[in-house]
DNA sequence: TGCTATTGCTCTTGAGTCCT
DNA sequence: AGGACTCAAGAGCAATAGCA
């Protein structure tokens, strides 16, 4: 059983949302409004097209994550355990700077789901102590477990070791963790762990640990995960919104030669115990 | 061959840039 | 100031590779 993150996805939603696709693929016709008959409703591209439309614009849609980051870090801020932060914008490849009470720049990446190419988007920035990616998803729906696993292995591991991109950590956290979409087993029972935060309620933060140098088949094969102390931007999270150490996730990246390929390892420990663990796999890239 | 794991594609939106 | 243009991002899934 894989347990790359404790939370899971709600069953019943998934088979309701796949009921339902049958039902908008089906009947969709009978909601056309403009008095077609069913053969040219479906042979017009309207349904396709509305489909897409639709699609884009929950993808596009940016406004509530900003709102949730925002509410986060400034709540981070007025705890102190975070000096201040700013909005990194345009054309920068990272969202957010965060300066830590000990003068360090940490820079966050924002992401989705973590399932899709675009994972693999980002770069640190020259200026930054630390870099960290942040998924907020906002798609009830999802599989958690499946797209972290590929976002972690997949998307970053490849692109980590063959981009030689340092990437410090993963927070995994957003405003459905802890909702009947997203059932925290952090908070069952312990009510007293949630912290409230504007209007959401919030159990602690799934945190990753990478390691902190890049792994290399020759140099670096097997680095080692950091502490949550050697990444401050997580560290203050961390202790802000009440994390365990035993919910830590240990992250270890190897590297090696199988022949001419250069594959990697992943594998995710939290409390001592390997969740997830890949085979050698090559990396593939066109 | 058939299944699973991994990687790349597709589409739309919206923010930033560059003009007028 | 405001319009036209450019381009990156998010999400699901299609395509491909690997393995039994």
């Amino acid at each position: 059983m894989n347990d790359e993150i404790p939370c899971q996805k709600d069953p019943q939603l998934t088979e309701r949302i796949e009921q339902f696709s049958e039902v908008l693929k089906t009947q969709a016709h009978r909601l056309d409004p403009f008095g077609m008959t069913e053969q040219d409703f479906y042979d017009s591209g309207i349904f396709e097209g509305s489909i897409q439309r639709v699609r884009g614009q929950i993808s596009a849609s940016m406004g509530e994550k900003k709102t949730f980051v925002k509410h986060i870090l400034n709540h981070m801020q007025d705890g102190g355990f975070i000096q201040e932060w700013i909005e990194a914008g345009g054309s920068n490849r990272h969202d957010y700077s965060v300066t830590l009470n000990d003068g360090k720049i940490a820079a966050i990446e924002l992401k989705g789901c973590l399932d899709g190419n675009n994972t693999n988007i980002s770069a640190r920035p020259p200026h930054a102590n630390e870099f960290i990616v942040w998924s907020v998803c906002q798609n009830k729906g999802a599989d958690p477990r499946h797209n972290v696993w590929s976002g972690i292995h997949t998307r970053f591991s490849a692109d980590i070791i063959a981009e030689e991109k340092r990437v410090d950590g993963l927070v995994v956290w957003d405003w459905l963790c802890g909702t009947a979409a997203r059932v925290c087993p952090k908070i069952a029972g312990r009510e007293d762990r949630i912290t409230e935060v504007g209007p959401y309620r919030l159990p602690p933060p799934c945190i990753y640990l990478f390691p902190g140098t890049i792994p290399s088949p020759r140099n670096n094969p097997t680095p080692r995960p950091q502490n949550i102390n050697d990444v401050g931007i997580l560290d203050a999270m961390h202790r802000c919104f009440g994390g365990d150490e035993n919910e830590l996730n240990k992250v270890h990246f190897e590297a090696a030669m199988n022949g001419v390929d250069l594959v990697r390892t992943t594998k995710i420990v939290r409390d001592g115990i390997v969740r997830r663990e890949s085979k050698p796999t090559p990396i593939r890239r066109s």
